[in-house]
DNA sequence: TCGTTAGATTGATAGATGTCAATACTTAGC
DNA sequence: GCTAAGTATTGACATCTATCAATCTAACGA
């Protein structure tokens, strides 16, 4: 569902690597942004953690333990996925989501010495 | 300057590591989610991208090529600095600004696989 | 077909945030 | 002490965002 954003940010951020080697351009400071951005909110996280941690997770299993009500859970991983950071396959009823790790990498590069 | 906030947020993220392994904790959330949502404004990451491939810089060597007024960016290194991302030791007049190494491998962890 | 269930969308609201002008603070040099 | 320069702070404003109630959509089962 949110494939062709993340396809856009994944091509666009892979021109760059560390952050800490030289000035970042100003596209990759607004592509950068918006996955932390993703990242910086602690209901989001835990979502992102649960579902990292059980490998793959239906919202109906997170609303309970997150504590949050599921147009909120449903908002959130809307933004995870837009941001590229986890995909959702709609099987039957329910989606299933997974983390995307190669995202992860990118992150990750981008912080590396 | 940001001494005690940057040392605070460094002890209570040390009781884990990556995000992925299972499900972390509501403060752990709310720790992670502070350090970064300091990276998560293009702003802030270029005037971090700079500074660290600087290795030092200070404020009155950042204004003009970041492109925003003088208490925008002093703004923006505060917020920088009380995530721990940045420290700044003040010689003479100005500010020398440099990145803390150990606050990305932190966030580098969280992120690890 | 009808009721039920999982998820998304919409609308509204309170709170957070980025920005700048104006001002205050601090230090160096005279 | 006075003035200038580098930063920080305050106040104001526009925008963004997290949240929920209500509603809508889609898919399963009886």
């Amino acid at each position: 569902m949110p494939a062709r954003t993340a396809t856009r940010l994944t091509m666009a951020m892979a021109d760059c690597c560390s952050v800490l080697a030289e000035p970042i351009t100003d596209r990759h400071a607004v592509e950068l942004a918006q996955a932390f951005a993703a990242l910086a909110d602690p209901v989001r996280l835990r979502l992102f953690s649960m579902i990292a941690s059980a490998g793959t997770a239906c919202s109906c299993n997170l609303i309970e333990p997150i504590g949050k009500s599921q147009p909120t859970v449903s908002h959130h991983t809307k933004v995870l996925a837009d941001a590229g950071l986890i995909t959702g396959e709609k099987v039957g009823r329910w989606v299933n989501w997974t983390v995307v790790l190669g995202k992860l990498d990118q992150l990750r590069a981008a912080l590396a010495p």
